[in-house]
DNA sequence: AATTCCTGTTGATATTTATCAATAAATAAG
DNA sequence: CTTATTTATTGATAAATATCAACAGGAATT
């Protein structure tokens, strides 16, 4: 097994995350030491629900799923984890236990680095912990609206908004490939797989959305808005 | 109107949040010097949701409820706010709005910190940073938490964990007082408010809870539970 | 005390959503 | 290439949940 270092430093990285531009060069150097890389192929897990929160994690290339094992075996998608962004459950700060799992969707290239590491330079870097506290503030709203949505929306309006998450969040564009099964649509949307598919049809019927089992392509973004708001 | 402050001071406050222990007198003192004291009677709104985030708030005796107004004019009870809790909802660090509504339940002693020295506070002393990042960190797991909870159970279940919520959280007690209405109880279990009177009815018929309208007490925590896992 | 208004309660019914069963399509394994 | 296994789809049915309508009980108001 290789462990080479695919990306030569932090400071050079074009994919690193934003808040990393408060650091001083000493310490993005201390963060470059304490960096480690690792290849996954999809369905690999990254990291592991429970276990000890050791490193924060980085996606450099690839995507991947991140998700709550709830009751009964039940999967919960969170969120689709991108590069760029920090991936680092509240646990981290609570129980030093991860919150949720994640596993590659794509082929993904991660670091991770030692959160001790990460987390001695929030205390010392007031600008870095305000970045930090901005990004997980940013989380925790999207948590609470999406704990709003799922409880007041019915099937179709959450359908919609996944369906609106992948063109505006993860993919930036109205054609995307749906790189969910429908039973990930369904630990994403809170529905049976059946009603998952059925409503599928029903928005591809009624000229919302086009869709070739994998691909979808939003038609009617007003509609789809619309459907997502009010229903 | 009476601006007399009824807390003499923030070094001295036993109701004070423990975070602020990581503070020197010169930090406490600047918070004291810009701590705003306000009265609130039972019904009266303490922050609104939208409205500019210039304050964290305490809560220094008396109780509130903090919610969001969701779709079509829908609330949706977050949590129950406490003395020596920290109230800032995520939006203060995202786009410097109030996240949710907070409105006194029973009459509320509240203090009002104002937030551009709190965040000035938190960029200079670390450990008061770790400190608010640790709060924020078990909010935001909560709210995971309960968002998975919402999702995958049932309204036995559902009922069940905001009944077990007011017993471990809010009163540390088997027996209290539902300080919230039917209404307030449908809001912050996601269920018509039919079904929150039958299901009450049907949890006090199997003897799992005794309940007089405004009065409930557990009887059988272990059934209650039971109900809460498994359904 | 009578009236109004709101909350809570109950039974009946409608709607939404999940499950079941059967089959088709796609993917993985031999 | 063929078989096994999983995933997706469809229709039928069951279960969960919401809504409707009617009324009772309290609190607030006149």
């Amino acid at each position: 097994m290789s462990v080479v270092n695919l990306i030569s430093s932090c400071e050079t990285c074009t994919r690193r995350w934003n808040n990393f531009q408060h650091l001083t060069k000493e310490e993005l150097n201390l963060v470059n030491e304490n960096r480690y890389e690792a290849t996954f192929k999809p369905g690999e897990i990254i990291l592991k629900q429970g276990s000890p929160a050791s490193n924060a994690l980085f996606i450099a290339t690839g995507m991947a799923k991140t998700y709550i094992e709830g009751l009964n075996g039940k999967n919960f998608i969170i969120s689709i984890a991108l590069p760029g962004r920090l991936i680092l459950g509240p646990g981290a700060y609570v129980d030093s236990r991860h919150t949720y799992t994640v596993a590659a969707i794509t082929t993904v290239q991660a670091c991770f680095i030692n959160f001790e590491v990460f987390k001695q330079i929030v205390r010392i870097n007031g600008a870095f912990a305000e970045g930090l506290l901005e990004d997980i503030s940013a989380k925790s709203l999207g948590s609470l609206t999406r704990m709003v949505n799922l409880s007041q929306k019915k099937m179709h309006g959450r359908l919609a908004d996944s369906l609106l998450y992948f063109s505006d969040v993860v993919f930036k564009n109205d054609e995307y490939e749906m790189i969910l099964s429908r039973q990930e649509l369904v630990e994403m949307t809170n529905m049976a797989k059946e009603c998952v598919v059925r409503i599928l049809k029903e928005l591809e019927d009624s000229g919302v959305i086009y869709s070739d089992s994998s691909k979808i392509k939003i038609i009617d973004r007003e509609k789809l808005i619309q459907i997502s708001v009010k229903r």
